[in-house]
DNA sequence: TATGAATGAGAATTCATTCAT
DNA sequence: CATGAATGAATTCTCATTCAT
């Protein structure tokens, strides 16, 4: 029973996670999320309070799954330089394994301060904060310059993941690899654009 | 008579901007908008053909304004190096005084792939590619490092002030200047965040 | 324009009153009666906020038009008698004019209470009240004895007219004329069923 | 066996009689009367055909009471007059004991003509012509006047009692008591509003 | 050109009823 | 007999777009 019940909320939740992927959360029918898990209309209304309730839903039980992993993997690394990497490798290669997910994330995430204003995206800032931790724990080694502030560089090191991600997402082949993409993203981050062997 | 026509044609959207900024796309009504313009809900399809038109003319029209601007101000610094801190600073800039206009391009344009297939976001590209050729420049300069693939870090560039706009443009106040976002934004990218005093 | 306006809120309010008294408020369709008021179903909410609106507006509308009926008709006798007999005469000729009319305030009406709370239907009571408003006339002038409490005698002389305007809307054809009804009716009220010439 | 099922089919029915006064036949859900119940939703159906149906049983088995205890009550009086005094205190009577069971009489059974075509309410024609037999009854004994039409005065009443009845459902408090309210009612019937003692 | 009343296709949601367990 | 999860038909209301004035 239990089961059952676990399993149709799952495949409902796997529906509209492609659903909303194809169409975006406004264009998506309810009718065609019921279609793909292959449940009668209402049966949807058995599990989710409404529309909305869906995309939170799919919100947090998938960022709850990223999170996890995302944790897992960085704290195998030791310092914060090979986590910033980890992360950074991590976070493409999540994105090429769930494409719809990341790209309902990227995409329809944003508008969550639209259509759900008491919707806090708790997950979201977990998720930033894990750029933020390491960041920190960089400074506290001496190994990050103190004068950077962690509250923006994790931003600015997730925005630029995220945008690599989209631009993945939104083509429909791939211009460079992860590992390249990781890479470079990282190094940016870490040792800058500038060519220090260079005089001027 | 030309001169009361572009003068509606503005109106509406400046109207549309505040309006899809207000509530999104989606939710938007066309009648919102015609009310906002002060015109009738017919009028606005004298001037657009559609819903989607409003939204593309607006990207269109505010992107070359802000394209304009962007190359003014880039080409006034000679290095490579200042252009990018220029290009953080201005972005930021931007963003601020057009509060509305950085949140639909924020928010809006990423659906855009859904909602206009045919529809290819020239201008956005435009957009990237200053940054791009920035990039290139620097490398044959000698100022940056030769390994650099302009086209991921283009996109990390914009992904991280991007990201941070969002921050603002979602959040009703600022916790940090643009001043210092911009800084450090482009401290991260030139310079990286590691320590290079630090010896391991 | 206004005019047209005017013909359209009319025909619908019309149409509504036709479909409300064929099939009950709940199952009245929406569209059932865009058909009937020869609209598109949209144009319905141009004129009123809902279907619970149309019902109500219907109420006031019809019922004012029947208490200024009433008032004027009432008037135009001198003593209570004689109006407690035009009162009872002219209600159950204004349901026999306005069946459709009479059938929703008789079924609709009285579920008021449960579907819209907040509606206070001050109609009725006004209508109710030009009842009590000759009782008290009556005892006022010694024709009515003083012991009846005109809060109670105006609500039984409404329930047996009312009862009555039932029979005939539920019925298909009349059983008796109006003319013997209504004089039925007010001589219970005003000389009572017993015969006083009897001897006990 | 017998037994339980007896049970759980009364245990419907009350509950039903409750849900249906408290929202109206079309706003009462199956699921709210098995809730009340406390059986499961298709049990419901194993009892009776149909939403439908637990209504018409309702009013049959409710009516069927009603009826008996009138009957027994009216039976132990000799004279018409007292059997009609009677009547109305009882009607009101039993009204107050079974605000739930009135108010669906009320309020629902008036719509039973639309969404019941074929259901022809027995039952109540048999309650009404209690009153219709006690007035003939009194016309051979020569009690009531001889020009008194029954199926007219017997709706009279019925309808002074029944308006009194909802005045009283639809408040929340009363603001006559029973008593007085039967008195008047039957006085009225009785002996009129007409003060004989007046000379005009 | 400009208007805004009218249109009607479209979608979310509800709930009586069924049926496998 | 009892259950309650599942069904899917049915209905209200919205809103982009049109078109007569």
């Amino acid at each position: 029973m239990k089961n059952k019940n676990r399993d149709k909320h799952k495949r409902i939740i796997n529906a509209a996670t492609k659903i909303f992927a194809q169409k975006g959360f406004f264009q998506a029918k309810v009718a065609d999320i019921a279609k793909e898990a292959q449940v009668a209309d209402g049966t949807i209304y058995l599990y989710f309070e409404n529309k909305d309730d869906i995309l939170i839903s799919l919100f947090e039980e998938q960022m709850n799954r990223v999170l996890e992993d995302m944790k897992t993997q960085v704290l195998k690394e030791e310092d914060a330089v090979k986590k910033i990497e980890k992360f950074a490798f991590n976070h493409l290669k999540l994105v090429e394994l769930n494409k719809n997910v990341a790209e309902i994330i990227q995409v329809e995430l944003r508008q969550s301060s639209k259509f759900m204003k008491e919707y806090k995206n708790e997950k979201f800032h977990e998720y930033l904060n894990l750029i933020g931790d390491i960041i920190k724990e960089g400074q506290k080694e001496g190994i990050f310059k103190e004068g950077i502030i962690p509250g923006i560089a994790k931003r600015a090191f997730f925005g630029a993941l995220d945008e690599m991600s989209r631009f993945w997402v939104l083509s429909s082949r791939k211009k460079y690899d992860i590992e390249t993409a990781a890479k470079q993203i990282s190094d940016y981050f870490l040792t800058g654009l500038v060519n220090n062997s260079h005089q001027t």
